[in-house]
DNA sequence: GGCCAGGTGTAAA
DNA sequence: TTTACACATGGC
C-alpha cells in the first residue's frame, strides 16, 4: 500500500511543520515533571481532559497534592473530589494504593521521579501500559513514547494497522531514537505524542482523521 | 438520546 | 488466547 509517510520520523517532522502546540504548556501535558501528571495520567482513563481539570483542581482545593496527602485520604471524600472524570470508584482505589506504593516504596515524588520504572509502575493496579507510559514521559522526564487511540487512529489513516500497544509504539520509537543525542529524547517523545494528540483533535472526521500532511 | 472520551481489569467463550 | 463487558461522568 502506498503510504504518505515511510517511518516515524517523517511524521514527526511533517507534524512539526503544523505548529500544532503553539499555545499549549511546553510539553503539551500541563504542570510537566510533577506530581500532578501522575494524579492526571489516571484520572483521564477513558474520560475528557477538561473532566480532569475539574477533578485537579478538587484536589488542590482540598489539599490532596502529594502522594501521602492522597493516601491518606478518606475513601468516600476522593471519591467525591475525583467525581467530575468518571469511573470514581475504581479510580480513587487506584490513586490511594498507588500514592500509598509510590510512598512506601520511594519515600515521595523525587525519588520516585528518579529511580521508579516501567515495571514498578506496570505492577500497580490500575496502571496499564499507556498510563505507565505517560508517567514516565511527562512526570518523571524520561525517554518514553506514549501511544494510544489517537496514535492509532491517525496511522489507520496512513494505512498502518498494529496488533499491540507495545507493536505501535516500536514504530514510533524505531524511526525517532537514533535521530536525536539520548539527552533530548523524553523532550522529543513528550512533543511527538503532544502533536498526535492535538493534529487528531483538529483533523477527525468521525471515526477516521484527515490528511493534510 | 446514543456515542464517545488522552484505559484497564476481569470473566466468559 | 481472544473477546466482551463493567466502570461513570459530561460533551456533543
Amino acid at each position: 500500500m502506498d503510504r504518505g509517510v515511510n517511518d516515524s520520523f517523517e511524521l514527526y517532522r511533517a507534524l512539526e511543520a503544523l505548529n500544532l502546540l503553539e499555545s499549549k504548556p511546553p510539553m503539551w501535558w500541563p504542570a510537566y515533571g510533577t506530581f500532578e501528571v501522575v494524579v492526571g495520567a489516571v484520572l483521564t482513563q477513558n474520560s475528557q481532559w477538561t473532566r480532569v481539570e475539574h477533578s485537579l483542581r478538587n484536589l488542590r482545593e482540598a489539599g490532596m497534592t502529594g502522594p501521602s496527602e492522597i493516601a491518606g485520604c478518606d475513601p468516600g471524600t476522593l471519591m467525591e473530589l475525583i467525581r467530575p472524570s468518571g469511573l470514581f470508584r475504581n479510580k480513587s482505589r487506584v490513586l490511594k494504593t498507588l500514592c500509598a506504593n509510590l510512598a512506601e516504596t520511594y519515600g515521595g515524588f523525587e525519588p520516585f521521579k528518579a529511580e521508579t520504572d516501567r515495571e514498578w509502575l506496570l505492577a500497580q493496579k490500575g496502571v496499564g501500559p499507556e498510563t505507565a507510559d505517560s508517567v514516565l514521559c511527562y512526570a518523571c522526564e524520561r525517554p518514553a513514547m506514549v501511544v494510544d487511540a489517537y496514535t492509532a487512529r491517525l496511522l489507520a489513516a496512513f494505512g498502518y494497522e498494529f496488533d499491540s500497544y507495545d507493536a505501535l509504539q516500536s514504530w514510533c520509537v524505531e524511526g525517532i531514537e537514533s535521530r536525536f543525542p539520548g539527552s533530548e529524547l523524553p523532550r522529543i517523545y513528550a512533543k511527538f505524542h503532544g502533536m498526535i494528540v492535538e493534529y487528531v483533535k483538529r483533523y477527525k472526521k468521525g471515526r477516521t482523521v484527515e490528511i493534510i500532511l
